[in-house]
Formats: structure tokens, C-alpha cells, sequence
DNA sequence: TTGAAAGCGCTAACAC
DNA sequence: GTGTTAGCGCTTTCAA
């Protein structure tokens, strides 16, 4: 900058003050100066400024993982939102593993973000204490934390859970397999799992059929795989849910490769209406939490906790999961 | 700092010995100044530290979309690599759109990235300028740039299609159509179209069935939607390829909705190994660009650009693509 | 092994 | 409308 200043024969502070844009410089002068700093190659540096001013304009992410469509899209929102008021994200996968979610927390605070983006509600008790001390807002996504941080933009997973179980069971269907969620470090996936023993249990049916897949995230192989088993080991089955979409396909794969018809001898229900399920044949019967909406509503939290009246959001701002059927299981 | 060092009884240069692992402080007052730290809840400046290190930890990296798999991959299999030595990505979102790339790549570089990552070797002349003139590694991935930056991890989009083409030709398809890479904004996708065409005209074919999707990213709806175009206006076609896997499985679905048999009447081929490719019924024909290899290897050429011997890396570094037979193009 | 002084590139606050 | 001074929180440098 002090480059640029004795280049367009001026003070630094009148440099400083050419980049910014409501601030007292003569036209000319301005001009001249954005110029000269476009000429020389200067490039403005956001790190000093940042310094100065106390204020990063980072946003801290955490998802479990980018290679998630569903999670992609929450980030996708939230990024739409915060960078059209000049933020930037800086994103971190957690893989599933809240000691490495408390090591990003760790990481991305010595960066001095001016909130920061959780996935879920479980923490180690580390994390925590860094998420309070650090002093920035705090929201937690994708679930209904039973402590919260600070704000929160989710939904119950295992209610949502349940609400499929229903409609399975009032179109008929009693012998209903789970697929997924058996993973400790998946919390999301051990909730939904969690609403399908609940809610059978509330039907008075056996919820003895779960079939585990591992480590998340869940894939179509791994669903296509846990079905070899149910078709195996469990033959009475009337229904199969799967943890996430990818999973229900996985298991529908199977079903095609074996000769089974979906829905007529077993209904296949999924979640989280990735493209996946309306596309494949049969379309899959699912549940749209909307992820894109999650990352939306979170931006703008964001933006009118740091920029405005932090009352214009409640501190649980709840998203209402639909149920979308379709063919596999009408 | 200064409060750490005032409650520890030290001076704020021991304290900032103390949080590096290999300076001379004595043990003891290393781990009383760490705890002193941790029980004030300090959290260090990372901002102030690059700024007089010079020295940010960020690698910069743009990809036209989070939301697509392979790209997240590639990201993914980056991250891995370049975070185990203590650096940070900063993500960015092209959109499939030179000038927002222009845009990011000014945003990004105000935060002092120690490298850049790019997909694609497109760029406006601006976006030009600016990475030659910030004097940091630039890594075009994804593609062989004709006049690269600096340095390429990448695979011809064209060459690569033509393999493919070159197989169905080879297994007895003639009338074959190509769905998507017609919007110009995705250059890998216009690369592969065009190696489409350059393949059927070598082999003495018409190229002239070439239904388009629109603006990218290219998806499984669009894809049955140009496949139901397909059906209705090129009834003649024993084959499709689609931009990518997703195109693919869409037009798939569409023929299993048709009642059009895969591959016995048309066969079909992707792009990309998505992992729909080798669960679908039947499995797709398509081809594997290794996008995490590709992650993982501009990562290693950063580090060693940055770190070491930038020697060890040839300044383009060619991905070979495998193309995959399955059921769907056998 | 520890400390004091100087400064990274920018901007708030105050002159003029 | 523009310039001067001081300082953001850290680390380099030199001295003790």
C-alpha cells in the first residue's frame, strides 16, 4: 500500500480509504489510485485489515463431510447467503468424529471467525468450553440439540424417523427392516435409527430386523450389501428403510438384481431426498429435510446476529421435514 | 497474549515461545504458561501471526461446484494431503462461470492463500494477471490447459471421450448420441463433447445426435429428459453417452420407465465413475478420472512447491483416465 | 533460557 | 478532502 501511496503521489491513508467505498476521497483522486494500485498488481491485504479492524468476515463451517450431497447443500445455502454481504466460509469435514470436530474448532477459532456453523449437537466437553469462551455466535444444525450452544436451525431426526414407520405401517406393512445407523460416531444416523425402534415399538411390532453398515457416511454399496443380508437372513420382510437415500437405493439395487419387486414384496423407504430418489426407478418414497433451506436459514441468522437485530431470529428455528412418497413404498 | 503473560509472570515473547513446539523455554514454565493459557480460555490469534510470518497456511482452491462428487473429491483427497501439514483450504465456488471466478480468485488472494488451486484452464485475462502477479504456486487440475499458469494436474476431457467412443464403435454401435456439454460455461463438459464428435467423424459416423441439457452442473432429471428426447426424435440410436454418469443414469432410468432394454437396445455410457455407476442396474460404462488422485497429488506438489524441493514435481502431471466396462456398454 | 524493542500492513482517531 | 500518529497481536532480532 505504501507502494501504491508513493506511486499515485499520495498518503497511505488515502489509499486506504480509495478501497473503501463510502468513504471522503476525490473522485479523481480515487481514480487515479485504483489506477496505480491495478497497474503496479497490488492486491489488497485482507490480513492486516482484518487485524486492525477485528473482524475476519470468516464464517467457520463444520459438516461431517463435503462428500455429502446433503450436507453439500446446506453449505451451498448458507454460502449463497453470507458471501452477498461480503463473508467468506472456512469449511472443515469432521469426518463423524467429535474429537476431530474439537480439533477444527480448535483450528478454525485461530482464525478468528465471527460465528461458526456446527453439524448436530454432540461435542467432546473441550469443544464446548472453546465454543462459550470463544464469545461468537453459535448455531447447530441438523438437529435439535438437547442442550444448545446458542442458536440452533434443525429438526428431530428420530421423530421424522418415526413419522415414515407410520406411514409404512398404515399402508400395510408389519415386518419392516432398518438399514444403517448403527455407527457410534454417527449421531444423526443413530437418532433415525433410534425414532424406527420407538415407533414400531409404539405399533407393537418387533423392531428386531436393523442391519448395521459401519462407519458413515452410508453409501449405495453398503446399502446394497446390508440388503443381501435382510434377504438373506431375515426372508419375511415386508419393508426396508434406509438411513439415507443412498442406502434405500442400494438396497433397491439389490432387490432388481434378485428378482424382487418393489413395492409388491417389499416397500423400500429412504431419507433425505437426495436427487437419487425421484429419479430412480421406482422413485423412492423419502423424507426432504431440506438441507438447502437448513443452510439458508442459518445465513441469514448469521447475518442478523453479526449486522442487525439479533431478535428477528428464536433461538431454535425449527425446519419441518416432509414426507415425500412415491413409488417404492406408496 | 499479553493477559496470559501477565497471569503466567512472564513476558508475552516467552508465552509465544511456549506455543511453539520447538523453541527454548524450559519445560516447567512451557506447561504453567500452556495451562495459565487454558484455564483463561485464550485462544491464539492466528490473524497476527501470519501477518508478521508472512505466512497465512491457507491454500486457495476453486471448483465450480461443491455439490458435485467428483469435485468434492477432489477437494477432499487436497485437503487430506495439504492439513496434515498444518495447512487450511479456503473454498471457493465458481458456479461454472469464468467472471465469478475472476471474482473469487480477487477475493481470495486478499487473504494471502500460499498457493492456488483452479479447475479448469479457462480463465478471464483479468484472472490471468492476477495469479501470475501474486507470485504464489497456481495449480490448474482437471484439464490440460494449452497455455497453463504454472503448474497442471490434469487428463484431456477430449482425448478421454474418444476412448469411449472408440468402444462402442469397437463393440458394433453406430448411431450414437451424446447428451449435455452444450452450455459453454462448463469447458470440461464442451471438451468432452467435442471429443465426441472429433471420435464419431474419425470413424466415419455422423455426429450430429447431440442433445443438449442446459446450464450445468449436468443431473440425473436432465439427463432422462434429453433421453426422452432422444427416444422421441432419434429413434435409431443404439447408444448414448452422457457428459457424466449422473446424464447417464438419468437417460437409464428413462428407458427402464420405457421399457427400452439396456444394453440390448441402446446402450448406455457415462462420465466420471460416479458411485452410481457400479450400483445401478446394470452397472455404467464410464470412465474413471481418479478425482481424488487428483486431489491427492496437487496436494503433495503444493507441499512440495512450498516446503521443499519444488523440483520433485514435473510442471504437468498427467492423470491417466480408465475407462470401466459394465453391463450398460459391455 | 528469557526479555525489550521494533515492525508486519492496515485503519481509527484526530488534526489541518 | 487529505495527512499524521498510534496500535491491532503477534514474531524477529538483538541483548542479557
Amino acid at each position: 500500500m505504501k507502494d501504491v501511496a508513493v506511486a499515485a503521489g499520495v498518503s497511505v491513508m488515502t489509499v486506504s480509504r480509495a478501497f473503501k467505498e463510502d468513504s471522503s476521497v476525490k473522485r479523481e483522486t480515487r481514480d487515479h489510485i485504483r489506477q496505480t494500485a491495478e497497474a503496479l498488481g497490488y492486491v489488497f491485504d485482507g490480513t492486516a485489515s482484518n487485524l486492525r479492524m477485528k473482524r475476519s468476515d470468516f464464517v467457520a463451517v463444520i459438516i461431517p463431510s463435503v462428500n455429502s450431497a446433503n450436507f453439500a447443500d446446506t453449505v451451498r445455502g448458507l454460502s449463497d447467503v453470507v458471501e452477498a454481504r461480503g463473508r467468506q466460509i472456512l469449511l472443515g469435514n469432521s469426518d463423524y468424529d467429535v474429537s476431530r470436530e474439537e480439533k477444527l474448532i480448535d483450528q478454525l477459532l485461530r482464525r478468528r471467525p465471527e460465528a461458526i456453523v456446527l453439524t448436530g449437537g454432540r461435542h467432546t466437553s473441550r469443544a464446548r468450553k472453546l465454543l462459550v469462551s470463544a464469545g461468537i455466535p453459535v448455531i447447530e444444525t441438523w438437529d435439535l440439540p438437547e442442550e444448545p450452544i446458542g442458536h440452533v436451525v434443525g429438526f428431530s431426526n428420530a421423530a421424522t424417523m418415526e413419522a415414515m414407520v407410520a406411514h409404512l405401517v398404515t399402508s400395510g406393512r408389519r415386518r419392516i427392516a432398518f438399514i444403517g445407523g448403527d455407527a457410534s460416531s454417527d449421531t444423526r444416523g443413530a437418532d433415525r435409527r433410534r425414532g424406527f425402534v420407538r415407533a414400531m415399538q409404539a405399533h407393537g411390532l418387533a423392531a428386531d430386523h436393523l442391519v448395521g453398515i459401519g462407519t458413515p457416511p452410508a453409501s449405495m454399496t453398503k446399502g446394497a450389501e446390508a440388503m443381501k443380508q435382510v434377504l438373506r437372513n431375515l426372508p419375511d420382510v415386508d419393508a426396508v428403510v434406509g438411513v439415507s437415500d443412498l442406502a434405500a437405493f442400494g438396497a433397491l439395487t439389490e432387490c432388481m438384481r434378485q428378482g424382487i419387486l418393489v413395492p409388491d414384496q417389499i416397500a423400500i423407504a429412504g431419507f433425505g431426498a437426495y436427487e437419487i430418489a425421484s429419479v430412480s426407478v421406482p422413485a423412492l418414497t423419502t423424507i426432504d429435510v431440506r438441507p438447502r433451506e437448513i443452510g439458508h436459514r442459518t445465513g441469514r441468522m448469521v447475518l442478523s446476529i453479526l449486522d442487525g437485530d439479533g431478535a428477528a431470529f428464536p433461538q431454535i428455528s425449527k425446519i419441518e421435514p416432509m414426507l415425500t412418497l412415491a413409488e417404492s413404498a406408496p
